[in-house]
DNA sequence: TCGTTAATTCGATAAATTCGAATAATCAAA
DNA sequence: TTTGATTATTCGAATTTATCGAATTAACGA
């Protein structure tokens, strides 16, 4: 596996960080690794196929909302908390605060 | 010009309302109203066809983003940033907060 | 080296986005 | 009331994106 991308956070758009947040599959993995921290992929699994979780990874990623790593067979995600509320203040306190649907 | 469909913010979830901010030309359009008031589709034009701006609005409408109001052969849009504020606590607030791209 | 586990990539199908053209709705002027 | 102008929506086609299952890659341990 090779490394991934992870872009800086101040490069991000606010359009981009909401687009990536604005699925439910999505917002669920970051409101999990909010509240439970770090942990894999499949832990974090749900109503949809492996290879559909992947791409939904993807997009966090690249919005800058995870960081992964790798550790052994498995990639551990942590949500970029600190740099998100650097660059968009306020913003996913706000919206880690709603209540869940 | 049937009228329009407006959801009670109340039943609109985080992800919708994500998801309808989460597109460059929405966003713009969500910060237009809430810095210059109501005004029309048009007057909120910029580098889309006609035809995907009233795409826009509608998601923007159906996500309870936004109000219209059919006036002569316009329409009036309006941020409901009351029920949104009650709905969803300090979002708003947050994001149009964030420094323009 | 063989399995096992975890995740990504691939290829096909389904769904959403975008555009220009056509249509609908409203008003104002003739 | 009919005509023309303005504003916005709907339609149909083309492009893009999302989703799935199957195949592949990567890393580990027996």
């Amino acid at each position: 596996m090779r490394e991934l991308f992870h872009p800086d956070v101040q490069q991000v758009s606010l359009a981009s960080l909401l687009y990536a947040l604005g699925d439910p599959v999505r917002l669920e993995i970051a409101r999990r690794l909010a509240r439970e921290g770090e942990q894999s992929c499949s832990s974090l699994c749900c109503e949809v196929a492996k290879s559909t979780l992947s791409h939904h990874f993807k997009i966090l990623r690249e919005a800058g909302v995870v960081f992964s790593r790798k550790e052994g067979t498995q990639r551990i995600n942590s949500l970029r908390k600190a740099e998100l509320d650097q660059r968009f203040p306020g913003v996913m306190d706000a919206l880690l605060a709603v209540a869940d649907d």
